[in-house]
DNA sequence: TTGCCTATTGTGGTTTTCCGCAGAGAGCCG
DNA sequence: CGGCTCTCTGCGGAAAACCACAATAGGCAA
């Protein structure tokens, strides 16, 4: 993973200085952006941490920010910070995703304790992410005749029922049955299950505070 | 389920009536509420809909229903109303689950809207929870051993490996297999397996609007 | 052309699962 | 005490899964 540490997003050097000058004294290391654009460029999918992002912004406003990290698959949770914040824009946010929305002036411990809360949630979505590009990995090196094999599999179908359905012997069907546990990396059916059932988990949600 | 429809609390008459005019006009049904206690003495885990509740009211307010009604399992959609909101308030309620933050005035198409989505995200909502509950029902009929068996089947061990570790014959091992799955009312490991998927699922995900 | 991957099938045998039949001991309740 | 449930076990057989060895055939790339 991509730089591990909280993203400071800020036009104003003062409060880029004051957040890492915070975050210094509580040993959270971080970084700082001067503006949306220049974070946007460095920004990728295996970013890991959080990011500490102003509302406004001259160029593009941390909203836009947002949406475009989110558009190029970037989960990193979003603490959006601002000094002139609207019900309707904290909550738009927040239902596309964002991890928290902090008006200025913020308590200082608050703040850290929301970053820190952020790190820890984003540390168990950074696992898990790997966990099923992992599992995307092992899926592609499937032909599609043992994609439509694992299909049935999954569906609890007998070696008979699938090689009676596909037109093919059963011995076939067991090939790509040990196959398919090989380039799984699973010794049965139901770890076969259990390891896809993960994907279809909701990759939307966050913990209360 | 009881009450699958849009509950109003408002303690303010003329607003509860404009908003059951407005959706009866748009033919979803409502009920209306004029207190937090009384709403609250109605609820349940199964009510499905939606829930209309007005921020601030004399005795409960909004959000303290809120929070009585999430103690209480009560999953239903909160869509909260409210003519003088803060961030801090909005953003805490969303964090908690509540599905939406409607300033006043609302706009009366983006109202429904939102309504409309709440008792959709509802619907799927009371259908898993409804599987859930079955699934429960039926673990709820397993023995103390047969629990054991079962999780000994989901780690993907072979009968002969469980009879060792639970010490009894593979005979018996076999018995409690057949129960298991008698009782779940599955046919194979890997039904169970994917029955029991769902139970592990977050509970707590909004899909942004 | 040769080599590799994919898909296919067969033979024969072992292991595992699944099931019916049959029975035994412990604990609980009316 | 007599049912009832839970737990445990053995025997024997059918079905299914698993596996090593062996082979055919098409497609594709060096």
């Amino acid at each position: 993973m991509k730089g591990a540490a909280t993203h400071i997003v800020d036009d104003d050097p003062a409060v880029r200085d004051a957040l890492q000058w915070l975050l210094r004294s509580r040993d959270v290391p971080s970084q700082t952006w001067d503006s949306a654009e220049r974070f946007l460029a460095f920004a990728s999918r295996d970013v890991c941490g959080c990011l500490l992002l102003d509302v406004r912004m001259p160029g593009m406003s941390g909203i836009e920010l947002f949406d475009r990290l989110r558009a190029l698959q970037c989960r990193l949770p979003v603490i959006f910070l601002t000094g002139h914040g609207d019900v309707p824009m904290a909550v738009q946010a927040l239902k596309d995703g964002a991890f928290d929305f902090i008006e200025k002036p913020y308590d200082d411990n608050l703040l850290v304790d929301k970053v820190l809360a952020a790190i820890e949630h984003d540390a168990k979505r950074c696992a898990r992410d790997g966990a099923i590009q992992l599992l995307q990995q092992r899926l592609a090196l499937l032909t599609q005749r043992e994609h439509e094999v694992m299909q049935r599999i999954l569906a609890g179908k007998l070696n008979k029922v699938i090689a009676d359905e596909l037109d093919i012997a059963m011995r076939t069907v067991e090939v790509h049955r040990s196959h398919i546990f090989e380039k799984m990396q699973v010794r049965s059916a139901v770890e076969l299950s259990q390891a896809l059932g993960m994907l279809g988990d909701a990759p939307n949600s966050r913990s209360g505070s």
